[in-house]
Formats: C-alpha cells, sequence, structure tokens
DNA sequence: GATGAATGAGCATTCATTCAT
DNA sequence: TATGAATGAATGCTCATTCAT
C-alpha cells in the first residue's frame, strides 16, 4: 500500500484538467519533498524548488505563505503517509494476528514508507531535526500520533507494557535502525524485505531475551 | 574513557600558557562543534560561531581557510574521538572476552562519545550528511576506519563472517539505533546504561536467533 | 557615426516604454561601462553600480549571474561598437579608397569610439588586462575579430603584407598610440581631428620610409 | 644601461651582510614591482605580496607605511628608472648627434626601461592610471620631470618647437606605440629592435612629413 | 625586524520575501 | 495564477591595517 491519499488531494485525479506537470500546489509539494529529502531543508532554495516545477520562485507564494508553511504541509504529509501505511497494513492484516506478527508488520511498512515513498515521508525524518522551532511545534500532534502507533505495538509485546522505559528504548531503537536505513539503503545493493527481516529479529529478540535479561 | 587525546592536541593544556579564554584554534573547534551538532551545517553561520568564541567572523580565517575545512577538521575530530574510545575500550578488556562481550563494549563506548564527548562525534553524526561533496570526500578514509572496527565486531558474532550482507544489515542496523539516539536522547530522562542494555540485547538477541531464523 | 546600434538593442529606444529612467538592463550596463572606464574592473564595486542606478546591490543579479558575466557583457558591447563603428566608416566610403586613405578612415571611426562613445568601447580598454581569465577568454573571438579588420588593413599599405612581423608592429603602434589616448585625451584641450591627423602621419610615414628603410 | 642605481640603495651592496633573500625592504619593492606590473594595483594584496618576500603581511608594515605608500615607491622608482635611463644614453651619445638620433636613443631606452626592466617601469605604467589620487598625486613631480625630457626631445625636432600643440600630440602618440607594447609584447616573439625601429620609423616620418601636410 | 592574532570595513553573492502588473 | 523586478538581510570570505609580543 504505498500510494495512500494524500490529505491536499482535493482536484479530481484523473479528471479531464490541464493538470500537464505544470506548476500546481502538488507539483510543489512533490518537488519540495524531493529536495528536503536528498539536500535537506536550509540547502534547499525556493528558487531552485521554483526551477524544479517550471515557475519562478515568487510564484511559490501564490501556493504558500512561506517556506515554513510549505515545509510544514510537506512534513505534515510525510507522517501521515507512514501513518496511514502503517495503520493500513495493520488493518489488513486482521484481528488474528500476534503481537510480534503486528510488530513485523508495522516494521515493512514504515520501511516501504521512507524507501519507496514518493519522499515525503524521507523528508519528514530527514529534515525535521534542522527545522526550524516554528515548523516542529506545527508537527508535534502529527508526529505524536504516529508515534503513538508504535507504543502501542511495542507495549503489547511480552509485557512490555509493564516496563514502560525500557518499551520506549526498544521503541526509539527499533525507529533508529529504521530511519537511520535513509542514509545508507542502497536500492541496487539492499533488498527491503532482507532488512525488514533483520531489524524484525533484532526487535523480537531483544523482546524475547528481556525475561532473562 | 570520555576524554582520549584530540588529533590536534600539541599544545601543552593546563601548563601556563597564556591562552585567555579568548578564541584560539581549539576554542573555535570546539565551539564549532557545539553548533555543527545542534543546528547543522548550514544553519550554524560563521558570524554566529565566531560570536560564541568572542571574535568577529573575519578573524576565523586566520585559523582555518573556510568554513568547509573547518567542519572537515570538526568532524574528523568525532570520528577519530569514536574511534579511539572504542579502540581503548576494547583494548582495555584484553583478549579474554568474548564477541558478544566486545560488542557490548564497543556499544557503550560508541554510545559514551555521541553523548556525553564534547559535540565533535554528535556533531559528525548529525551533520555529515548534510555537508557539501568537499568535506565528505575528505572524511571518507577516517570514517571506513571506523566502520571496519564494527565491521570485524560484527563478523565475530557467531559465524556472521560468513554471512556478509547480513552481518552488514546487522552492523547498521546497531549503529542506526545507536546514532538514532542523538535526535531522542533527554539526559534528565535517559541512562545511557540502560538503553545501552537494551541495544545490546536487540543485536545479541538477533545474531543468536539467526541460526533458527 | 558616433551612436550606432547596440548589440542587445532590442527594445524600442524612444517609444513610450515605463523605462522610468530606472535600473533597467541596459541602464546597468551603461553605468557599468562608465565606472568600469573611470575606475577598473577590480576598484568597481557592485554596491557602486549599484548605487549608480538607483537599486541595491543584490538586484542587479536579476539581471547579470555575476560581476564577471556583466564585465563579459559590457566589454563585448565594446569591441562591437569600435569593429560596426569602423567597419560601417570603411563601408560608407566605397570601394574607390586607396589603402592610406581607409587606414584614415578606420583611425578616426577607432578614435571616436573610444573618446566619445558612451564608454563601452573606453572600458574594453582599459578593463580587459585586469580582468580575470574567465572575462578574457570569454572575450577572444570577439576582439579576434576587430584586430582582423585592422590586420587587413596594414596589409594593404605599400606591400606590407608580404612583412607580417613588421606590419603586425606598425598595427600595434597604431592602436597604441590610439589607445593610449585614454589616458591623457582632455576633450576640453584636445581635438579628436587634430590627433587623428598626427597619428594618420606617423602611420603613413612609417609605411612609406619602409622601401628606404 | 639597465641596472641604473636606485634612489633607495642605501645599503652596501656586494658588501657581506646577511642579506640572503630574506624580507628587505629591496626584496619588497622587488616584489612588489613584479607583482603590481602583472596583476595590478587592486589585485596585489599585501598578504600575496608578504608571501613572495617570505614574510606575513603584518610585518611590510614595518618597512612600508601603508599600500598607498609602498604603491608610492614603487612607481617612483619606475619614473626615475627610465629618466635615469634615457638621460644617460642621451649623455652617453654626446653633443654630436642630431635631433632624430636623439629621439631613436631615447625610443630605445625608454623600450629597454620597460620590457627588460625589473618591473618597476612596467609598474607604473600599467598600475598608475589605476592608482589612488594620494598615490598619483605624489608622483606627478617626478612624472612631469620624465615628461620633460621627451617634450625638449620632439621640440628639437624639424621645428616642433613653434607648433607645441602638435609638439604634444606626437610626443604622447610616440609614448602610447611604446608603452602599449606592454599589453602584446612577447619576448619569444617579438624583437625589441625590430620594434624599436619602427616607432622610430613612424615618429620620424611624421615629423618629416610635418612640412609638406 | 618580524609574527601571531585579531579587527572593521568591505566585497560578491544568495536568499526568502514582496508586490504591482 | 504567475511573473518581473526588486529588496533587506545575511552569508562566506578578503583585505589593509594594527599592535602586543
Amino acid at each position: 500500500m504505498s500510494s495512500e491519499a494524500h490529505p491536499t488531494d482535493t482536484q479530481a485525479r484523473g479528471s479531464g484538467r490541464k493538470n500537464r506537470g505544470n506548476g500546481s500546489r502538488r507539483d510543489i509539494l512533490d518537488a519540495a519533498a524531493r529536495l528536503f529529502q536528498q539536500k535537506g531543508y536550509d540547502a534547499t532554495s525556493l528558487r531552485e524548488l521554483a526551477n524544479a516545477v517550471g515557475m519562478k520562485a515568487g510564484s511559490l507564494y501564490y501556493h504558500f505563505a512561506s517556506k515554513e508553511q510549505l515545509a510544514i504541509e510537506v512534513l505534515a504529509i510525510g507522517v501521515k503517509a507512514v501513518t496511514d501505511n502503517v495503520s493500513a497494513h495493520l488493518k489488513a492484516a486482521g484481528p488474528g494476528v500476534t503481537p510480534q506478527q503486528r510488530v513485523s508488520i508495522a516494521i515493512r511498512a514504515h520501511l516501504e514508507s521512507i524507501l519507496s515513498d514518493g519522499g515525503y515521508t524521507s523528508a519528514h525524518i530527514r529534515c525535521f531535526p534542522y527545522t526550524p522551532e516554528a515548523v516542529q511545534s506545527q508537527l508535534r500532534t502529527v508526529r505524536r500520533t504516529y508515534e503513538d502507533i508504535w507504543t502501542g505495538l511495542i507495549d503489547d509485546l511480552a509485557g512490555l507494557g509493564e516496563r514502560p522505559e525500557e518499551a520506549r528504548h526498544i521503541r526509539l531503537a527499533t525507529l533508529g535502525a529504521l530511519n537511520w536505513s535513509l542514509e545508507w539503503f542502497d536500492a541496487e545493493r539492499d533488498d527491503m524485505e532482507d532488512y525488514a527481516r533483520t531489524v524484525e529479529r533484532l526487535i523480537i529478540g531483544a523482546s524475547g531475551n528481556v525475561n532473562s535479561g
């Protein structure tokens, strides 16, 4: 499930509109996501972004109030995309799966979102920490929503719900292992499913060994 | 072992030098490490850095040829610091330790370097990917040296040397879990040793489960 | 013939355009030519130039990619202006004029371009040698085109075509005498036609005496 | 006569002093002359100059009060060098030479000074016009002294003394032809004596033709 | 005589932003 | 919707200069 609906997707997709790749709002967001992900927030200039969508820098201001606002939208789409993707996979799996299986599913969905997504989620992960405070604070609640999914997932694992600090560390270690892949994953060399399996074994091993720890 | 010698540490520290706390080369490096770590490479301006060490922006150029060169030095000190710290801990443990114990030691040393170090190592980890190509290429060999330590460490684990792709993924997952802590670790709330234990369990569980996987 | 068309002159001059005297591209070029000629390339700052056309330094970059690029355009206009002026005078004289007369015509046209031109040609002559290599190399072909006119002119003089090294020296001596006037010519004191006559006598004397030399 | 005494030559030349090419006043002047000639006044930085003589920029201030003062000295040496060289050649020729021969001698001496001189005279000719007003005004009298030699030389030619404006133009044309050689003379390709002959013919032809003009 | 270390002013350039059209 | 043209602030960097040592 890789092309979940975008929150801003109001215009009819596929209807006979003249949306021939010219600079619509969505084109800007797409290009911004890609550039943010590739070069970072600071290193992405609005001129370059405008250029990428075939317009002039000033024109972007018809669509977005500021670079910060644009970043907020891009990064929000990014979190929402993972959130939706993970939720959808989990729901699709139905109620009869073990907590461990649920974690495995989430690992795969998260990886899928950051590695094969259009760039929104990876832009979020790579840029968020380097973004102005105003951007970060606007994103806190959406980020929290996603975080809560993982908190729930981990808590269900082998009684971890009763050791919240440990659960927190396991969650952050898992997400670290997942997110860090943005810095090294090479589609030509690495296989996503292989890595998913590695991370899955990591976390399940850890939570399993806990009793004897 | 948290205060390993800095590669550039030639002048006697603590002897009666006239270093009146003002901006010497080392002061600049220290402040740069801190700022790079806090705000990122792009967002750190030389004026701000100069201000932090009590001088004017142009004066920095007496000590460093360019912002890039300064970044190269800061980040190089950063890798060398972890490299030395991990090596030293490993050596101190002596030859009679199991591969699993060696990994545990490395995990702790790495965490220590990024979380309680003066900022050089964390600056490296946070800034490197957003740094100009010229900076990155100058750092490749020192980075490789550190990487090789981990490659060796993981290879010794339960026959992982014979499954290099899997070993690579385990190494990267571990380092991801470790490095990502820079984004969330809160000295007031989190205990480093606790997290080290979590990561240690993760990786050891993963490598142990492999046989039965 | 002092107001030959500028190579970049595409917009209607004098028509009812809203060019309210503020800094359009042409205004910048004009002011740059004047400043380059007066103070030299290095001593002309973009702030000063911008000021001269009533804008801020950064605004110049909307019109020109860099100071070097601006210099290239100014100096190119300068050579093209003399080239066109000399060519036009020569053509206007028709085919029935002697080689000596042709040289006389060229001397006057060249002098006119450097002394009463808007400053482009004199900017070229005064700045070119002190300009960055990147600027010089971009101008080589236009300069060559002008040079060739003179080479042809001199070669036709009293069999000079068969003594190319001597012809070269005569050409360069003539152009030296002409160009150097930029360093001393004083419109209040000197008469252009008087000086033209002097230089004309110089070169014609020299080429005539050659046989007996 | 190419190594006339320098006005600043106070230290014993050839005596057993430790003047081993280290940064003495004379070394600075020599290097400054060379750099000024090659790159121009503005483009020559004191750091670069200091580097060329093996010292640090600040040390130059022990020897010279400012860049302007240094330029004044270099350029003054330059004019004095031509002045002395031309005078000496003229004196050496004795009283029995014709005005035309005297001009020929001066042409050669001038050319020699700008083309094979250590760089002082050529630095003067190339830099003077781009030098700050303070520098120019300090040089006016030495320049005038040299100018007067040429004025006298030309005035003696075929009754030119009675047509001062014409004499002035002939003088400036001659010096223009001579000085401009700095922009094109190539020691590998051009022969100084050849060019001297060309210029000599130019001026003598011009002044001779004057009667019939 | 010369240096290490700094400064203040300036430079070319880039950037997010504005706004009349 | 978008652009052309501009702005103000900032950036990395260079320069002539200073001065205690």
